[in-house]
DNA sequence: CTTGAAACTCACATGAC
DNA sequence: GTCATGTGAGTTTCAAG
C-alpha cells in the first residue's frame, strides 16, 4: 500500500467502472502495472466489491432515520438474538455496537413514516432483549459518504 | 421503475462492474431492452455513479467513530459556519442534521485513537458554533450497508 | 517499473420483427 | 418488448527491456 495504491483506491471510490486505460492514465502508471496493482488490491481484499450507488429519494425511500438501542443486559443470549433479528430485517442497513449510554447504533431506511413507525412497533420492540430505543430522525443530509479519505 | 428496474438496482448494488450480458439474464430480460433501463436510470439519476468499496481495515482505518453534536442555537450563521467547518474536514465521512436532543449526527473514522483525540480537540471543539458532543465509539460492525432494500 | 502485441470479451449502435 | 450482427473499445495476459 503505497501513495500509487491510494491514488489508484480515491480514484476507484469516486468512478468504479473507470476504464484501466483511463486509470492508468490519471495515476500516471502505465496500463499493465496499473492492472497488476488493482487486480492485487481486489485479491487481497482490499477492494471488497463494486456497487452502483442509487438515489434513496428517487427510489422512494424518504425517510431515514438512526436508532440508539440498549439491551436488557449483555449476556450471550441477549445480544445472539438481537443480532439475529436485525440481520433478519432488510430495512435496516447497517448495526454498529457502540460505547456509551446505549449499545447499538442502527440505521434504517423506509418509504413513509407510516413504515417506519410499523418497524419501530413490530419488529424492532418486538425483540426480547431490546429495553429501550431513541429514534434520531434524519431532517437532511448535510455531507454523504463518498469514500474514505486516504492520506 | 417497475419490478424489473429494482431487481436490475439490487444487482447493480452487489456488483456494479456486471456484464450487461450477465446482467440482462440474470434479470430474465434481452440485452439490448436491460441496456436501455439502465442507461435510462443513470440519466435519471436514480444510478448516481459506481464506485469500489474498500475494507476501512486494510488500508488502516481501525478506528471508526460517531458524534452527535449539539450547537449553541439555530441560527443561520451558526449552522452554516458549523455545516461549513464539516464538509472542509475530509476525516468525517458523513454528516446528517437529526431531530431529538443534538442536531447532528457524523461518522468519523481515522487511523488511531491518537488521531481521533485531534480531530475532537483541534478541529470539532474548535468550530465556535458547537456547544456540545457526544463520541459513540464503534466497538464492532453487525451490520454493513450493502444497498438499499427495495420492494 | 516500461512498451508492445495478441486473443478475447463486451459495449454499443443498428436494423428488423 | 425480442433477436441478430458488426465494429470499436476495453480487458487480460504474455514477452522482453
Amino acid at each position: 500500500m503505497d501513495s500509487l495504491d491510494k491514488k489508484i483506491l480515491s480514484v476507484l471510490q469516486q468512478d468504479g467502472q473507470i476504464s484501466m486505460a483511463a486509470l492508468s492514465e490519471r495515476i500516471g502508471l502505465s496500463l499493465s502495472a496499473c492492472h497488476r496493482r488493482v487486480k492485487l488490491m481486489e485479491a487481497d481484499g482490499i477492494i471488497r466489491n463494486y456497487a452502483a450507488q442509487i438515489d434513496r429519494q428517487t427510489v422512494g425511500l424518504e425517510v431515514q432515520v438512526f436508532i440508539e438501542v440498549k439491551l436488557n443486559s449483555q449476556r450471550r443470549e441477549d445480544l445472539e438474538a438481537f443480532e439475529k433479528a436485525i440481520l433478519s430485517m432488510p430495512e435496516i442497513l447497517e448495526c454498529h455496537m457502540i460505547t456509551g449510554e446505549f449499545d447499538f447504533l442502527i440505521r434504517v431506511c423506509v418509504h413513509s413514516p407510516a413504515d417506519y413507525e410499523a418497524l419501530y412497533r413490530s419488529s424492532l420492540s418486538a425483540i426480547p432483549a431490546v429495553s429501550q430505543m431513541k429514534t434520531l430522525l434524519s431532517l437532511s443530509t448535510v455531507k454523504e459518504f463518498r469514500g474514505y479519505h486516504l492520506r
